[in-house]
DNA sequence: AAATGAACCTGTTTGC
DNA sequence: TGCAAACAGGTTCATT
């Protein structure tokens, strides 16, 4: 489900629904085989109060008054509030119960997603220090950073633009729809992209991004209400999941393939 | 160092 | 209709 448009949505929507004073009462963990092993220390959320709900790259952090909580959503992860008198689910993994009468659940089908406890600084943790400048950041994510990457790379720019060690945040949708907003044909080798073409790369990306972001935005409401993530499919795709169908600029068949082992989709007049 | 393919899981869609 | 294969928004690990 999530890339960064998602993650951040969910973010959002997360402290819509739980305002930044709600106590955690108790931590329940129902199955411990996520990602990782979700640790015992978990339960040092008890009886915290969520300070706020941050963000980077993919991954959620929960600020606990210090003790934060380390959120991956995976591929299918999603926060969902019970309703009264409702079971949690086969797929509900973590159960938060929230200043005693709400119940938020993690629900997770593939099981990909991660949750961690971590008492010291958050951005030391082993998944986060070695993570790429958020694509939002003009300070650190600029053409004159990408092209020092790309021009000794020969992987194709699609796999490297997904490199979280790049850019953060990218995955295989907003890399499709990015590459399609710059012109660039997916395949291309990094190394034979120009600084010029990179220029519009980086523009696309934050573009579509930040497209993304405000979209989601517009799904707080549903999640506020269902405490789900419908809705979060409502982006403007222009080539992802468009395969022959007509490109939006040229009118020509989206061409699909197969790259990294992931699906890909471009427009072979417009993109180059 | 960088590229590649497999692995981790389950649910849904596709194709014979 | 039924069943198996393919596929899904992510990341890590082992192997070339």
């Amino acid at each position: 489900m999530p890339e960064l448009p998602e993650v951040e949505t969910v973010r959002r929507g997360l402290l819509e629904l739980l305002g930044k004073r709600s106590r955690i009462e108790s931590v329940a963990i129902r199955q411990r085989q996520l990602r990782y092993p979700v640790p015992r220390s978990i339960t040092r959320l008890n009886g915290q109060r969520i300070r706020d709900i941050t963000r980077r790259a993919k991954y959620l952090i929960w600020d606990c008054d210090g003790v934060f909580l380390l959120n991956h959503l995976g591929m299918t992860g999603s926060w969902r509030l019970l309703a009264d008198g409702e079971a949690p689910g086969k797929h509900d993994h973590c159960i938060l119960s929230i200043n005693k009468q709400r119940r938020l659940v993690y629900r997770d089908p593939r099981r990909f997603g991660m949750l961690d406890l971590c008492t010291d600084a958050v951005f030391n943790h082993e998944r986060l220090c070695r993570l790429g400048p958020e694509p939002l950041d003009t300070e650190h994510f600029h053409v004159d950073y990408l092209h020092q990457i790309c021009k000794t790379r020969k992987a194709a720019i699609k796999q490297v633009i997904m490199d979280q060690a790049v850019v953060v945040g990218v995955g295989n949708i907003y890399a499709s729809e990015s590459l399609f907003r710059a012109g660039i044909r997916p395949g291309n080798a990094a190394k034979s992209v120009s600084k010029k073409r990179l220029t519009a790369l980086v523009d696309a990306i934050r573009a579509i991004l930040g497209a993304a972001i405000e979209a989601g935005g517009s799904t707080i409401s549903d999640f506020k209400q269902a405490g789900g993530s419908d809705g979060y499919f409502q982006h403007q795709f222009k080539v992802y999941e468009r395969a022959d169908a007509p490109c939006v600029q040229c009118g020509k068949a989206i061409k699909h393939g197969v790259h990294g082992q992931r699906s890909t989709y471009w427009c072979a007049t417009c993109q180059r």
